[in-house]
RNA sequence: GGUCACGUGGCCGAGAGGCUAGGCUCAGCUCUGCAAAAGCUGCUACAGCGGUUCGAAUCCGCUCGUGACCUCCA
C-alpha cells in the first residue's frame, strides 16, 4: 500500500500525510446535490474531483466505501421560518407531486456523471429515507445538552457547545464575527442566538414534504442529514469529508458541531474542498443564475458557446487545473481541452496496440532512467494532494515517447522488460482507471479496417485522388490516417 | 464592514527559494505526391514597489486588482 500520498486538510491548512483509521478500507463521504434542478457544470466539477480521489484510492489498493448523499428534502429557500421549501416550490412551479421533482432530476443527475465516467457511489443514501436517523440523532444531541426545543422546531445550541468545543475552526470563522454579521435577521424568534441552527423544523400547513416526529409534524434541518447518514454508513468518525468549498461554512462546520454534540468525537479526519468553476470570473451558482448546464455544453446551445464540446473534453478541462484553484471557464479553453484530450487518446491507442519487442538489446540506461523517471512523476503528481494537472503534464510527456516508438524514432528494443511494461501501464490504468479519460467514441474497427486498407492500396497505386477522397471520409469521421515508415494507421483528428 | 484566497508568457494552467511544467496558439524545419499525423527548433512569464537572502515567481511588508465566504448553493 502507498504511503506518499499526501492530502490538503482544509481543517489544519496542511497538506499531510494520508493515514487511513482502518487501513486498507477508506471511507469517504461527498456532499451530494439537492435535486430540484438539473446540476451544472460547477457542481460537476466538484463530483468530478471526488470521482478521481476514490478512483486514485482504489489504485492505491484501499478498499473505499464511497457515499454520496442526494439531498431530496427542500429546506428552505431563505432561512426566515416562513421559507418555501426548494423541492415544494418547484412542485408548486411544475404542478407535480414533491417526489416527481426529485425522481426526475436524480435521474438527471446520473445520466451526467455517467456521460463524464463518473463512478456511482459505494452508497446513495437519500435524506428521506433516512429521517428516523436524523431524529435519532437530534435526540442524542438534545440529550447531551446541545440543543434546544422551541415550538416543535429543534435548535443547535451554538453557545451551549462553545463551552466544551471550538466552532468555526474549519472555515477560520470566530464566533463573534458571526453574531455581529447575522444579527439582523427577522423572523428567527424561535431561535435564542442568531448563530444558532434549525436541526428540525415544524412544518406549517402549507408545508408538503414533512414528517412526524416527537417535536410535531415537520422535517429535518438541512445540515443534520449529512452527519447521520455519514454516521451510519461510515462510522462516527472516518476519513474523508469532501464538497465544495461553498459548503465549507455553514454546513461542514455544523457536521461537525452537530457530531460532536451527539458523540463527542470530531467526525471527519481529512476534509477536502473543491474550488468553484467561474464564468467570466465570477462564480457559478444556481443562484445567480450565470450557470451552464452540461447538456447545453454537449449540445453547443448556451451562447457563450460557439460549437457543442463532448463530455470527455470537459472532464479533461477539469482536470488540467488543479482542484484546489479556482477554474474560469472559457469557449478558448474548452477548444484547447477538446485539442489536448485528444492527443492524449491518441497516445493511449499507442499505448494499447504496442505490441512487447521479440528481444531486447543492450539497455539504452539513459532512455530507461528518463522514462521511468516519468512514469514517477505521474504517480508523484497524484500523491501531491491528487495533482491531476501535473500527473496530465507528465503523461503528455508519456504519449511523445510513445510516438517516437511507433513512428520508429525509437526502438522498444532499446527498453528492457520490465520499463516496457512500466510504460505501457502506467499511460494506461492511470488515464483509464485514475483520470477516469476513455476514448469517447470507440470507432466500429471493422468499418475503419475497410477504409484503413483502401487507404493503403490507393497509396501504393498513387491514386491520389482517390486517397484524397479517402482522407475526406475520415475527416468527416473525426479521424484522419497518419503514414509512417513503419505502417498505416488512423488517429484522431485533432483539428 | 469582517474573514480568507488569488494575481504566472498570445490564451489555459502547474510549480513554490537556485534545476523550471504541460496543453493550446503562432513561426520555421524534417517527413510527404500534397497533406495529415508525428518529431525537432524558436517565442522564456511570474501585478507593482520595497525588504530578507549569495540567490525570490516562490519568504516578509505595503500598494493596486480580482474573487470566495459571512444567506440557499458543489
Amino acid at each position: 500500500m502507498n504511503s506518499s500520498l499526501k492530502i490538503y486538510n482544509t481543517l489544519s491548512r496542511k497538506k499531510v500525510l494520508f493515514e487511513p483509521l482502518h487501513a486498507p478500507h477508506v471511507g469517504i463521504y461527498v456532499c451530494g446535490p439537492t435535486v430540484y434542478s438539473d446540476v451544472h457544470l460547477g457542481n460537476c466539477r466538484t463530483f468530478t474531483t471526488f470521482d478521481v480521489v476514490v478512483r486514485y484510492l482504489r489504485y492505491l489498493g484501499y478498499q473505499v466505501r464511497y457515499l454520496r448523499n442526494i439531498t431530496d428534502v427542500g429546506h428552505l429557500v431563505d432561512d426566515v421560518d416562513e421559507g418555501e421549501d426548494k423541492i415544494a416550490k418547484r412542485a408548486k412551479l411544475e404542478n407535480l407531486e414533491p417526489m416527481e421533482i426529485v425522481q426526475r432530476y436524480t435521474v438527471g443527475f446520473h445520466k451526467v456523471m455517467q456521460q463524464l465516467n463518473n463512478l456511482p457511489p459505494s452508497i446513495e443514501p437519500t435524506a428521506t429515507g433516512h429521517i428516523s436517523e436524523q431524529i435519532t440523532l437530534i435526540e442524542q444531541i438534545l440529550a447531551r445538552g446541545y440543543a434546544y426545543v422551541a415550538n416543535g422546531s429543534v435548535y443547535f445550541d451554538v453557545p451551549a457547545y462553545l463551552k466544551n468545543y471550538p466552532y468555526g475552526e474549519l472555515s477560520g470563522r470566530v464566533v463573534e464575527d458571526l453574531l455581529s454579521s447575522t444579527r439582523d435577521l427577522d423572523g428567527q424568534n424561535d431561535k435564542k442566538h442568531p448563530a444558532d441552527f434549525a436541526l428540525w423544523k415544524l412544518a406549517n400547513s402549507a408545508h408538503i414534504m414533512r414528517w412526524p416526529s416527537p417535536w410535531g409534524e415537520g422535517f429535518p434541518g438541512w445540515h443534520i442529514e449529512c452527519s447521520a447518514m455519514s454516521t451510519k454508513y461510515l462510522g462516527q468518525v472516518f476519513d474523508i469529508h469532501g464538497g465544495g468549498m461553498d459548503l465549507q461554512f455553514p454546513h461542514h462546520e455544523c457536521e461537525i458541531a452537530q457530531a460532536r454534540g451527539a458523540h463527542e468525537h470530531a467526525p471527519v479526519r481529512y476534509w477536502m474542498h473543491a474550488n468553484m468553476l467561474t464564468m467570466n470570473g465570477q462564480k457559478m451558482s444556481k443562484s445567480l443564475g450565470n450557470s451552464i448546464l452540461p447538456k447545453e455544453l454537449f449540445l453547443g446551445s448556451h451562447p457563450l458557446l460557439s460549437q457543442p464540446f463532448s463530455p470527455m473534453t470537459l472532464r479533461f478541462a477539469f482536470l488540467q487545473t488543479h482542484y484546489r484553484s479556482t477554474m474560469d471557464l472559457s469557449a478558448d479553453a474548452l477548444k484547447a481541452a477538446q485539442i489536448g484530450y485528444k492527443k492524449l487518446m491518441n497516445g493511449l491507442r499507442i499505448a494499447k496496440r504496442l505490441t512487447e519487442p521479440q528481444s531486447y538489446h543492450a539497455p539504452n540506461d539513459k532512455l530507461i532512467a528518463e522514462l521511468l523517471k516519468t512514469c514517477e512523476r505521474v504517480l508523484a503528481g497524484l500523491d501531491d494532494d491528487f495533482n491531476t494537472a501535473v500527473a496530465l503534464a507528465a503523461l503528455f510527456d508519456l504519449a511523445k515517447k510513445l510516438s517516437q516508438f511507433e513512428a520508429g524514432q525509437l526502438s522498444l528494443a532499446d527498453l528492457d522488460a520490465a520499463s516496457y511494461a512500466r510504460l505501457k501501464t502506467t499511460y494506461i490504468d492511470i488515464t483509464e482507471k485514475v483520470l477516469g479519460l476513455v476514448e469517447e467514441q470507440p470507432k466500429t474497427e471493422g468499418l475503419v479496417s475497410v477504409l484503413l486498407s483502401d487507404y493503403a492500396a490507393a497509396k501504393s497505386e498513387k491514386n491520389f485522388e482517390r486517397v484524397d477522397a479517402l482522407r475526406a471520409i475520415a475527416k468527416s469521421m473525426g479521424l484522419a490516417f497518419k503514414d509512417m515508415k513503419t505502417g498505416i494507421t488512423w488517429t484522431y483528428d485533432e483539428a
